[in-house]
RNA sequence: AGGCAAGUAGCUCAGGGGGAGAGCGCCAUCCUGACGCGGUGGAUGUCCAGGGUUCAAAUCCCUGCUUGCCUACCA
């Protein structure tokens, strides 16, 4: 076999670039549009193409990859498809800003030349993302890599928008919408932030029209009052029943509005009666709605009143609010002001206050979408994982709104919707009508707005697969097998592809649903740029490699919790990665002279038997855990069986096999084993290290002829199931481990070799010990080891028990009585509390009649241990007393 | 205001009806031939509180407290 030798440390930087060109050149990301093998599926929740990798990302995309390199393995045929999102209201931000920098706006441009400098942008600044994600070792399939306004995907938003709306499911009309005065345009109600503001409450008195009185209101925002149009209050308030009809004075308008009834009005809040401004708030639309107002809106689309609003015109809103208090208060209209803590809503995009804006929109009718939609989940066609997401989902979807769909934006799809000059008509069609089929003039008007950029992510699961054109690839990976995402765009995103995938493709975009947990920063806190405290995932990598960080972030994902992340944990999981490093140098060195064609002469030892069912056991763990996404818990069975098996049992019991006095077949047997595990140990490693362990299984085969990426992942080996032999290699580490106990307590020097003497128990007992004994003298550090069939307790001795073994350690020079005298105590306190409590619970007679028999058993057998243990300890520190004294 | 989740070692968290676990940290000790990014040993817990179910509760149920998040938004 070729030598191997591997340098003093893994050097992240060089082996990543290294392998992943390799990877790249050999195509293993791609998948088959056709094959025999069973498809696996999963859409990449698209970045937006102005987006820079962040720790959602990084935690996002290295869990997809585990699942996607873990199914390859498997022998799926795996899709990963990746992309982008044109991201609406970011991009053309972005891309405004830069033409701010130049002094112009994008009206000087003009609609075409400023979207076509958006594309210019996009080659070249966009998708930074991609090579982001590569850093992580994303096994995407980027020969398919797709983008929202690419060609194919902006054919089928059109596609289903025609359809929608030849079925009647989209339509047009004056709606309140939230509007971002900034960006100007409308945004969803999933768009709108929430914040807090601390604000009055301010108390205005509407005079009657008729005769003496007043009614008073109360509002948040006083400018509104210029665009009243009644006065509400409930129908069942005695104050006011004989005032429901007649009018009241606006006061600084000087405008009759009426006063109406409605029982939207909370009776014990402020006066009861409420101000009622159509156009500037969606509960007072749904009111002018019910009770034909009038709707006069005063604020335009820029935040400034309009003509309608008198004198204030011109003014934006919070000048405008300034301006009105001072006027009520010189008209004697303002009766008082108190503190108000309320809710504002912002634009998600760039905070700015939103003003409900009654505006012309397209709207999707989502109800009837929605209740297939939550089919779809009920009867279980798609799994939500966790489960308890599954409310959200349901409560979400049963209160559902109409989906606002246009906005006032340039980049984006722009709505397939033309209208004719001569006759009115209005055209919705898939490819831009020349002239107009009604009456023929060519005269057309395309709407101005663009469609929301969720539309167009909505269709990802099918639209990158070629939809509408009936591709072999949609044919083999629709519906897909499983989305990861956060839970935070369960709405935005999940919802929508579940009702775009049902209504266009007839089926569920994917089976499974993983939603993961937000990454906070270790004190619990969000990570934003604004606090500071966000971890750049590149840093990390660049610091501790991307192995190191995928490992943590894999491991610190469990179920329904954040991660919480500092920089110590991954460096924790760089030291992993260093010791994997370096028991693959011991194996290595060890498998130097390694003859693998050479016969098979003797049966592997204990120490072989048993790391071969402690990676049955790993094996069984790790696919568990995946197959159920419990990515903390896999990745906890590779720490453990690497680190705490491999290493610090297996590579330790078998040294003498490589170095001692073994036979030639002995060590034959022990590399033969060593092989064959490391190598499986390897492919275990592979979903969650990738890098690492493609750099040692190339190493270990000594050419880059074969992948561990596309090696078979292992299964359980029935064959190396042996329970007698794993309990007898663990009696034996007990022992080990006992003795190493007391030197450590007894402070006896580890270079000091110790003559142990070993009561056993029964002959088979003394029989085990004395077959195995190398491996206690050498982990040990023994000069002699004597076992005896019901030793006389000698004298000068630490004592220990394991089972039916009792252990004796003579304590050189000068006995240290006082010291083996605490630690019995310390001992004997410990066994008689798990005496009382065992002996107790076996003098109880209900538990004895009613608890199960294996149950009963077992408690029996521990008390027996106990007891002999109790026994043994109880007599050697009764001794150690006579001699004391 | 409703909903969901969580409260377990100093910290971060697993577990989930029958002997309290891990990682990190801490203490002691060791240049044993892969690794000090290491080895070996050790200490540490009213499993949030109160009630209930059960032979048996950290685990299941109820109530409360605390924290986090989600949804809705009332002038």
């Amino acid at each position: 076999m070729a030598k191997r030798e591997l340098g003093k440390a893994f050097e992240p930087a060089d082996a990543e670039k290294r392998l992943y060109d390799y990877w790249l050149k050999n195509h293993f990301f791609h998948a088959q549009d056709e094959s025999e093998a069973e498809a696996f599926s999963i859409v990449i929740p698209p970045p937006n193409v102005t987006g820079m990798l962040h720790m959602g990302h990084a935690l996002n995309n290295t869990l997809q990859d585990i699942i996607i390199r873990f199914k390859r393995m498997q022998g799926y045929n795996t899709l990963w498809m990746p992309g982008m999102d044109h991201a609406g209201i970011a991009t053309q931000n972005v891309v405004e800003q830069q033409l701010m920098k130049e002094g112009i706006s994008r009206h000087d441009l003009g609609r075409e030349k400023f979207i076509a400098r958006v594309w210019e942008w996009k080659e070249k600044y966009g998708g930074v993302i991609i090579n982001q994600l590569k850093r992580l070792g994303c096994s995407c399939d980027w020969e398919r890599e797709r983008f929202t306004m690419d060609e194919g995907l902006s054919h089928a938003v059109r596609e289903v928008f025609v359809r929608l709306y030849n079925e009647g499911m989209i339509y047009q009309g004056d709606y309140i919408v939230n509007w971002c005065p900034r960006c100007h345009t409308a945004i969803s109600d999933l768009e709108v932030e929430f914040k807090q503001d601390q604000s009055f409450l301010w108390n205005i008195r509407y005079p009657f029209a008729d005769g003496e009185g007043e009614i008073v209101v109360a509002t948040t925002r006083p400018e509104t009052m210029l665009g009243d149009t009644a006065v509400a209050v409930h129908p069942d308030d005695k104050r006011y029943k004989d005032k429901i009809g007649k009018y009241v004075i606006l006061p600084l308008m000087n405008k009759k509005i009426p006063i109406i009834a409605d029982e939207y009005v909370t009776m014990d809040f402020g006066s009861g009666a409420v101000k009622i401004t159509p156009a500037s708030d969606p509960n007072d639309f749904a009111m002018a709605q019910r009770h034909n107002l009038e709707i006069i809106i005063v604020i335009d689309g820029k935040g400034f009143i309009n003509e309608k609003g008198g004198v204030y015109k011109g003014q934006d809103r919070y000048e405008a609010r300034k301006n009105v208090i001072a006027d009520l208060e010189k008209g004697n209209y303002m009766v008082g002001t108190e503190p108000y803590a309320h809710n504002v809503g912002q634009c998600y995009r760039c905070k700015t206050d939103i003003e409900p804006m009654v505006s012309k929109q397209w709207f999707v009718k989502i109800k009837p979408l929605a209740k297939q939609a939550i089919a779809a989940v009920v009867k279980d066609k798609t799994k939500i994982i966790p489960k308890t997401w599954e409310a959200t989902y349901f409560d979400w979807m049963n209160n559902i709104r109409d989906w606002c769909i246009s906005r006032q934006l340039w980049w984006g799809h722009r709505i397939p919707v033309w209208y004719c000059d001569g006759c009115g008509k209005i055209i919705v069609a898939t490819v831009d009508p020349d002239k107009c089929p009604e009456c023929g003039g060519v005269s057309l008007r395309q709407d101005e707005d663009v469609l929301d950029t969720w539309f167009s992510s909505a269709l990802w699961p099918f639209s990158t697969l070629g939809w509408p054109d009936q591709t072999k690839a949609l044919k083999t990976f629709y519906p897909t097998s499983l989305l990861i995402t956060g839970f935070d765009i369960l709405f935005f995103w999940v919802a929508r592809m579940m009702m775009m995938g049902i209504y266009v493709m007839k089926d569920v975009p994917f089976q499974h649903v993983y939603l993961h947990a937000l990454v906070r920063d270790e004190k619990g806190e969000k990570m934003s740029k604004s606090k500071g405290n966000s971890i750049d995932p590149l840093l990390m990598i660049d610091q501790y490699g991307t192995d190191a960080f995928r490992f943590t972030l894999s491991a610190y994902t469990a179920q329904g919790r954040d991660v919480r992340l500092s920089p110590e944990r991954i460096e924790g999981y760089k030291f992993f990665v260093n010791k994997i490093w370096n028991a693959s140098k011991l194996t290595f060195a060890n498998l130097e002279d390694f003859d693998e064609s050479a016969p098979v002469s003797v049966p592997d030892s204990l120490p072989d038997k048993w790391i071969k069912t402690k990676l049955n056991k790993a094996i069984e763990d790790i696919t568990l855990g995946l197959n159920e996404y419990r990515f903390n818990d896999a990745s906890a069975a590779v720490y453990r069986f690497i680190w705490h098996e491999l290493c610090d049992w297996y590579l330790e019991l078998s040294k003498p096999a490589f170095y001692g006095k073994a036979s030639p077949e002995e060590k034959q047997a022990a590399q033969r084993t060593l092989r064959e595990v490391y190598e499986i140990m390897l492919q275990l490693l592979h979903p969650f290290m990738p890098f690492l362990s493609e750099e040692l299984w190339q190493t270990l085969k000594g050419s880059d002829e074969h992948s561990i990426m596309v090696s078979k992942f292992p299964v359980v080996k029935t064959q190396w199931e042996d329970k007698a032999a794993e309990s007898e290699m663990e009696m034996i580490m007990e022992v080990i481990t006992s003795i190493r106990n007391i030197r450590g307590e007894m402070r006896i020097a580890p270079s000091q070799k110790l003559k142990v003497l070993i009561s056993a128990a029964d002959e088979l007992n003394k029989q085990t010990i004395e077959k195995n004994n190398s491996y206690i003298i050498n982990l040990a550090n023994l000069e002699s080891l004597t076992v005896e069939m019901n030793m006389i307790e000698p004298k000068g001795v630490a004592t220990a028990v394991t089972g039916a073994t009792k252990i004796f350690v003579p304590l050189a020079g000068a006995v240290d009585i006082s010291g083996e005298k605490t630690r019995l105590e310390k001992e004997l306190g410990k066994v008689s509390k798990d005496l009382e409590q065992c002996s107790k619970k076996l003098a109880n007679r209900d538990f004895c009649a009613k608890a199960a028999p294996e149950i009963i058993q077992k408690e029996q057998e521990k008390l027996k241990d106990f007891q002999k243990k109790f026994n043994t300890l109880e007599g050697a520190l009764k001794k150690l007393k006579g001699l004391s004294v």
